[in-house]
DNA sequence: CTGTATCCAAAGGGATACTG
DNA sequence: CAGTATCCCTTTGGATACAG
């Protein structure tokens, strides 16, 4: 989404689109969430992430990394040790983000019946 | 993603995952913002989000209807008028999703240069 | 522990033509 | 105007096995 020519009615949403072609991926704004709470390892991520592969998670955290919204650090250490962290501009992203968690929460019970009758409908 | 069981270290990210399900679909974001403005008809949402299909957006439409965000109101007239309009619900999602926006604008030389980087690489 | 490499399936989305 | 129907293709993501 390079073309973010999105004008929506004197509301002009490239910001909109640009927002979105960062946190485009499946499991990418929850990684950027889980992160607020301060840096955390490869495995970590792989863990609490529940349902990501090891592939798409590396790929995604190279992407956020490749979109200057995290960074990552290798300790050189023997086993391994690399652990990820927001950037400053990856940190105001999240913040951003966290509305939307505090959104579905509040509205869980909403959510619950929306899901469910989704599932009903199949 | 009906399997919302994500933790994020302390931090439960149920919401967060129900918010994206809700949410996921490459226009969804932007047809909510859009309506912000007010109730829209079919039309205008095909001119406004731009690059959308006409079978992409009626069946994102029917989605977000469906997950009761907004609300479809035909009028029975010849030639058809029908439009969508947020629903409670769907007006307060959309203003979480504000954020967003505000911050792809307030970033955008930081994004025009991430985007043009990315574009490099391929 | 932190990844890579390969192969594969499915979903999501797009183009085009057509309808009430 | 507001959709439908069909076909097709790319992207995205997942499973498995392997490596430094």
């Amino acid at each position: 989404m390079t073309d973010c020519s999105q004008n929506c009615g004197g509301r002009y949403s490239y910001g909109l689109a640009a927002t979105l072609s960062i946190i485009a991926g499946k499991w990418k704004p929850l990684i950027l969430y889980f992160l607020l709470d301060g840096p955390k390892r490869y495995g970590e991520l792989k863990r609490n992430v529940h349902g990501v592969s090891a592939k798409v998670l590396i790929q995604q955290l190279k992407e956020l990394e490749a979109d200057r919204v995290l960074a990552r650090t290798d300790y050189k250490e023997v086993p391994p040790r690399v652990d990820y962290a927001l950037t400053p501009l990856g940190r105001s992203l999240a913040d951003r983000i966290v509305p939307l968690c505090t959104w579905g929460t509040e509205n869980m019970a909403e959510m619950v019946s929306i899901l469910a009758e989704r599932d009903r409908l199949l």
